[in-house]
DNA sequence: CACTCGGAGTTAGAACATATAACGAAGGCA
DNA sequence: TGCCTTCGTTATATGTTCTAACTCCGAGTG
C-alpha cells in the first residue's frame, strides 16, 4: 500500500521505491521479534534502528511515530488473519466452522503477543481505523458464511437476544442470514475467543489440565448446539 | 499487610508506619487513576510523584520499582475482585452463579482497564508470583460452589473433556466437586470472559447491538446446561 | 534532656526512550 | 551536467526509570 504511484494503472516499482518497502519489511520484521519475545509495550525503535546498523532517528523516515507503527502492525495482524480466514474457506470449497475455529487456535498460538495486539489491552479510548474495522467486518463475513450453513438444531430456544439482534446487525453489512445466525457466529468468536485469550495470556499455565481439550470441547458444544 | 510487626500479636502502628500506609495508598490512588484514563503501560511513577507534591525518586522509598508497584494493583486488583466474590456468596447465603456473573460484569464496567489489567495482555514470559495464583484459586473456589450447586441437566452429553479433567484436577485444590462441575465452572469462566473482555477492549463498540443482552443470553445459556 | 539513628526527601546524574530540526551525502531524472 | 528528492546523519529537547549521595527531621533510647 505505500509502493503504488496514485495514477490507477500500477506502475513497476522504481528502484527507490522498492528499496524503501524493503526497509519498511525489516523493520516490521524485527519489530515482530521484539513484540513475540517481550511485548507490544516494550518495542523499540531505537533498539530496531541499532539492530539494522542505523541510528535512531532514521526510522521516522519509514513510520511517522511509534504509534504509526505499531497501528500498521495491527492491520497486518488483522490482513493475516483474514486471509488465513479466506484460505481455509477457499481450500474447504466453503466456510467451515471447525476448521475456522482451528485456523484461529493455530493462528493464535503460533504467536500469542500476535493475538494479543489485536484482542488483548487496548490503549482506553482507542478507536480502530476504518481500514481496520473493514477487515474484521471481512473475518465476521467468513464466520457468518461457516455459521449459515451449520446443521440446524430445532430444539434450540428461540433465544431473547435474537429478537434484539433482528434489529441491531448493521455490523453484519447486508449477510444474508437470521438474527439465529448471527447469534451463533457471536458466540462463536465470544467463545472461542474466551478460551484462546485465557490460554495465550498464560492464565491456564498451572492448572494441569490439556486448553486444546477444553478449546475442542467448547468448539463441540459449538457444532452440536 | 504491610503495617504490622512480626511478632504474631498486632501492634498499634506507629506515626511513621500510619504515614507510611497512607502514602503509599496515596500513590496506588493516583495509579489507577493514570490507567483508569491511558492504560497500565502509560503509568509513569514521575508523574505520580509531581501530581503529589514530590519529586522523582521519593517514590522508590515506597516501591522498589515501576513493576513493583504494577505488581500489587494486580495483586490488589485480584483481591477486590474476590472480595467481591466473597460477599456476594455471604450475601445470597451461598454462591450464586448468576449472581456472580453480574457482580463479575459489574466489577469490569465499573474499570475496564483493572480487568484488563488482570486479564489483559500480560508480558511474554510474565509467571504471577504465588500470592496472585493464591487469590485466582480462591475465585475459583467461590465459582465452584456456585457451580456444585447448578440445577443438573441430566440430558447433558457426557463430554470426553470430563474424563480428562478428573485426571486433571490439581487446580481444584481438594475442592469436593464432581468432573462435570469442574467443567462448568471452566466454561462459566472462559464463556463470560470472552464476552467481558471483547465488550471491555471495545471491540463491539461500532456494532450496535447490546453487550449485556449477549452477557445475558450467554448467562442464560450457561444456567440451562 | 540530649543523642543517636533510621527513614524520608532532596538533587545530581547515568542510561534509555520518543521525536524534531538542521545538515550532508547519494541516488535518480531531465 | 545539474537539480532535487530522499535517506541518513548528528545535535538537541524532553520524557522516562532508577541509583547514588547528601540533608534533615522526628521518634525512641540512654
Amino acid at each position: 500500500m505505500a509502493a503504488e504511484g496514485e495514477s490507477g494503472v500500477a506502475q513497476p516499482p522504481s528502484p527507490r521505491e522498492r528499496y524503501r518497502a524493503q526497509v519498511c519489511d525489516e523493520i516490521k520484521d524485527r519489530a515482530w521479534g521484539q513484540i513475540a519475545t517481550a511485548g507490544a509495550s516494550a518495542l523499540s525503535l531505537n533498539a530496531i534502528a541499532k539492530q539494522m546498523g542505523l541510528s535512531g532517528p532514521a526510522l521516522y523516515r519509514y513510520f511517522g511515530s511509534r504509534d504509526e507503527l505499531i497501528t500498521e502492525m495491527i492491520r497486518d495482524a488483522y490482513r493475516g488473519l483474514a486471509d488465513a480466514f479466506h484460505a481455509s474457506a477457499e481450500a474447504a470449497g466453503g466456510a467451515d466452522a471447525a476448521a475456522l475455529a482451528h485456523v484461529l487456535r493455530r493462528w493464535a498460538l503460533a504467536d500469542p503477543q500476535r493475538y494479543l495486539l489485536i484482542y488483548g489491552t487496548p490503549v482506553p479510548g482507542y478507536r480502530a481505523p476504518d481500514e481496520i474495522t473493514a477487515i474484521a467486518a471481512e473475518i465476521m463475513d467468513v464466520l457468518l458464511d461457516a455459521c449459515a450453513v451449520l446443521p440446524w438444531n430445532a430444539d434450540a430456544p428461540a433465544a431473547a437476544f435474537d429478537a434484539h439482534l433482528a434489529d441491531h446487525r448493521d455490523w453484519a453489512r447486508g449477510h444474508r442470514a437470521g438474527a439465529p445466525v448471527l447469534h451463533r457466529a457471536l458466540v462463536f468468536w465470544t467463545r472461542l475467543h474466551g478460551v484462546l485469550s485465557l490460554e495465550v495470556a498464560g492464565h491456564f499455565a498451572g492448572m494441569g489440565f490439556d486448553p486444546e481439550l477444553l478449546f475442542a470441547a467448547e468448539l463441540d458444544d459449538l457444532l452440536a448446539g
